[in-house]
DNA sequence: CAAAAAAGTGTGTACGTACACACCAAATTA
DNA sequence: TAATTTGGTGTGTACGTACACACTTTTTTG
């Protein structure tokens, strides 16, 4: 049971009092050398660790968060990511700091350059956002670092440079889904990459997990013929259906959480076929159940949000250390395990 | 931008002192009709909501929690475990509480009885602990319960009452690894579970899986045939040998850590099979990337060991709820999402 | 009806940190 | 040399909560 060491027992030791303690910590100077010497030589032998709890409840700043994810209503994928924002928000509600979310249409890069731009004007100690629009988060990656703000991604990686990031490697994504779908694989198999709404969910993103994807079989099956089919219409399902009608492709993998569009177009056509795709939305749950999907990759969108909030928050309020960059570990969803996801 | 709500405010508003509001608030009584009327009325309005910070840091008492976890040196599946626990005592060194690392002999029920009673007899605020063992356990509980120490275990669910359980469904972990399995059915597959060391993996977890395993196989593949094997000689390999030449098995579900026995004797015997089984061992993982075993399920007993004590640690600094029972969800691994897991 | 007990109330202090401020001594300036 | 500026130091207070204690008012008791 070994006691606290506060800064009260520091000055002890030192033989000096506790402001001057304190100002050796803070590095506020106004201290001669010899206390100076004895301040560092009892905190090293005492190990001495300032208390975070003591520390907030002192400060009286209120720290600023904003956060720009894209618009849950425009695309559900963001549903969970909300909640999960909101489930950090009370977590420190008791704490000395304001979150806001700002939500940007997933459509309209536009939207999110002038949402961003506000809030870079108005200022803020951290943005958290969603970078989904390449060109438009470099620009406002930019203009928060010059203007040092403590920046935080997730989903997507941005090329500048970004203080905290959490998200997962796409490239082995990818590869995950075509390990899965290879134990299905018939001699006489094509394969189809299928990207739909590029708009919505980053070209990027999409982009890398088919490189992954595209690898594996590579390394792994060089026999086998891959088509990749992007569908940007607005008229998703009768896209499919020719595609699915043209080609004889027997195994499907969606770069994004729409596979069950590719489900249901497969069952309107009467086809039995393997479909891997992306995200526990309802309807790809529902498919998934039904045997139309026979695997799902989790990307967490609510855990992202919230691990990315979560850092920042205690990177402001206790001055914690967090890793530039964060991946997470690729889930793996079949028609059982979905159970326990639920 | 709301102002926090203190209870300073409360007195204020119900003009009375904040020892007043602070008897209200504790209900300890000596406090009259009408102030008691005005104070909740006030606490209402206001919405007031104790800081956690400000009460752990006023906090004197030391609060003891013990932990009793099989020994990672005779049984590696615990190393990850310890890992986690060591990771939350760092988090809340700050804070005061004692938490203390006891290991039995995951062979030895009375190793585990011994220890327990002994930390019964020292008492403690909590006891979080590993039920391996379904008799023992149950009767440790009963003392805990009846000493009023906090319980928490995880791994395994005891059937005395335990007030807080982090685990698996095991049934529905079961019933995952028979739909894996199943992709690799042929017209002529035989299908065996292999049981391990029961000794060490307690029965109950075991049967569980099983019973899932075959639940699902009564659901879709009616035509199956399911063997069970039980191996609990000191020579596992000698025992797999004989089995896997003796039984033409060529899917096997294994429902401990020790996946890598079966996917090692097969190889050695020569024979191609499907392997699914349990765990990141560096021997399960080696033999997964190998192509030696298909797919793992994660039991995450570094998370198990993490989320639990945490939970026991909140509920006794900040009072805070937790459920009594938290499922975690079912993670399924294979050669190429391990990566992202290691 | 006075004394004692009980009920009800407010004040003060502690937890550990952060910082304003007052203080004293030495060094610099006028 | 007196006045001012610096360098160095300690004290005091605040954050929000919890509780001991002192104090006042009411009720109970002999």
């Amino acid at each position: 049971m070994k006691k606290k060491i506060t800064i009260k027992d520091i000055a002890r030791v030192a033989n000096v009092s506790i402001g001057t303690v304190d100002r050796v910590i803070h590095k506020r100077g106004k201290v001669s050398e010899t206390a100076l010497q004895k301040v560092n030589d009892a905190l090293k032998e005492l190990d001495y660790k300032p208390n975070p709890l003591a520390r907030t409840l002192r400060n009286n700043v209120v720290y600023k968060i904003n956060i720009l994810i894209p618009d849950p209503n425009k695309d559900p994928y963001w549903v969970p990511c909300e909640q999960g924002i909101n489930a950090v928000i009370e977590e420190y509600e008791a704490f000395d700091i304001e979150i806001s979310v700002l939500l940007f249409d997933p459509s309209q890069p536009k939207s999110f350059s002038q949402i961003g731009q506000d809030l870079v004007d108005k200022g803020s100690d951290a943005l958290l956002f969603v970078p989904l629009f390449e060109k438009e988060s470099d620009l406002l990656l930019e203009k928060l670092n010059k203007k040092d703000i403590l920046t935080g991604t997730f989903n997507s990686l941005p090329r500048i440079h970004v203080d905290h990031h959490v998200g997962h490697d796409l490239f082995l994504s990818g590869r995950v889904a075509a390990k899965l779908v290879s134990d299905f694989i018939q001699p006489s198999s094509r394969i189809g990459i299928i990207h739909i709404n590029e708009a919505f969910n980053n070209a990027i993103h999409m982009r890398q997990k088919e490189k992954g994807f595209r690898a594996y079989f590579k390394d792994h099956h060089t026999d086998c013929e891959v088509l990749t089919k992007k569908i940007n219409t607005s008229n998703v399902t009768e896209a499919l259906h020719n595609f699915i009608t043209e080609e004889k492709v027997d195994i499907f993998f969606v770069t994004t959480s729409k596979t069950y569009e590719v489900a249901l177009a497969l069952k309107q056509l009467n086809k039995k076929a393997t479909v891997v795709g992306y995200d526990l939305l309802p309807e790809n749950v529902a498919c998934l159940q039904n045997g139309e999907i026979q695997f799902l990759i989790h990307q967490a969108p609510k855990l992202q949000a919230s691990l990315s909030l979560k850092s920042l928050v205690e990177k402001l309020l206790f001055n914690k250390e967090f890793p530039k960059k964060q991946l997470l570990p690729i889930e793996i969803i079949n028609s059982e395990n979905i159970k326990s996801y639920l």
